[in-house]
DNA sequence: TGTACATCAGTGAACGCGCGTTCACTGATGTAC
DNA sequence: TGTACATCAGTGAACGCGCGTTCACTGATGTAC
């Protein structure tokens, strides 16, 4: 860690297993709250609390609630791109790779959930906020590029050799599909199943357009 | 207004102009003041300035913000319904349905800006609160079968008869893709320009899927 | 239409709770020898 | 490895501000005749 004397000297402060635990902690009481109750309805206290400390503590690793929202999203989206890298490197090598992506981006569960809320309130707040807007940026572009790597190789086939002029911006049509179909299936789970728009659409979206 | 007296009768109130005035510039000042800071960002108190009264007319009216919400977001979909009928109505009648459709579908003003931030709030609200996921639903479903007043007959064209099994699923598509391209073009306007993915991809997604 | 009266809408001061924030402290942790 | 010391992380009481909420009031509005 760079920290900055009042003599304006940089040096290097050591970074003790003690407060990374904490640190740790301290996001896992936040993501399970905010999720919960959204950033808004759950106070410094409360969130100390729940990860089974006193107000200090927090003020000893953040000096407000939206430095640890960003570095509960930064946290968060490191977890996701793994993950999401690991399942689509599942998918390359299945029997067949278009219907496991498929599959993939229609899988809701609990963790889904969990994440469609926080990261939409970042979103939010990403749309007032440029140095959040550019940790979710960060995130979404990373995330295409993982789910490119996958497509980009099936698509070329599945067109014919028609070259996909802008393969982002398809993969920016997959991003909304899926997160307008989830607030749609979150908001009214028994009027939209989870995972049908993606289910129904994105084949036929992905086998030939752009 | 129907109100109940302490003696259980129910006996109607009269409305007094005054009483519809304040309430309108109340919803008029919540709608501003929620789309610059969000619903948490505002105060009561600072909700009542903007609006020229003090802190007790809101009690007078309403007896908590998020009820006030509920009421914002039912007179503003409201309106959002008429003006997006008047547009489709026009659409219908222009030379090129279709085009004057995906062109509608993909504008960007600033009032689709404020819009998006309130209604978006109010999703996340909804996941949380049954009542505003009524409200919302019944928001959403009123605008798809607006644009499927349109669509439907065109589709039935285009797609040469063939017939569409649930045009509803493909109109909470064209919503999705609508929301997460707003979604994203407002966090980095400048990576994706305004509209962009719905001038991009609805045309041939409207053109032979479903 | 005009007046007298009843009701109601909005006022604004007051209250107190909850919250964010600070800080002198202590016990835990890491360092030097 | 063991001890003595320095530094640091987290404690928890204290403070005060801002906020939601209440309520006796007054002037505006609507009603009856």
């Amino acid at each position: 860690m760079i920290v900055t004397t009042r003599a304006g000297e940089r040096m290097t402060k050591r970074v003790t297993r003690r407060r990374l635990e904490t640190n740790e902690r301290l996001l896992d009481a936040a993501e399970q709250a905010f999720a919960e109750y959204g950033f808004h309805g759950v106070s410094i206290a409360e969130l100390c609390t729940r990860a089974g400390y006193t107000t200090g503590a927090f003020y000893s690793n953040y000096s407000s609630k939206s430095e640890l929202f960003l570095a509960l999203f930064t946290r968060r989206s490191a977890v996701v791109l793994k993950q999401l890298g690991d399942a689509l490197d599942e998918a390359i090598v299945s029997e067949h790779p278009m219907a496991a992506f498929v599959e993939l981006a229609s899988a809701v569960d609990e963790e889904t959930r969990t994440w469609f809320l926080i990261s939409t309130e970042f979103t939010l707040h990403a749309i007032r906020n440029p140095e959040a807007a550019e940790a979710l940026a960060r995130h979404d572009a990373a995330m295409r590029a993982a789910i490119a790597e996958l497509l980009a190789p099936l698509l070329a086939t599945a067109r014919s050799k028609v070259p996909l002029k802008d393969p982002d911006m398809l993969m920016r049509l997959v991003v909304a599909v899926r997160e307008g179909g989830l607030a749609q299936s979150l908001v009214e789970p028994g009027a939209l199943p989870h995972g049908e728009l993606e289910r129904r659409f994105l084949p036929t979206l992905l086998g030939g357009h752009g």
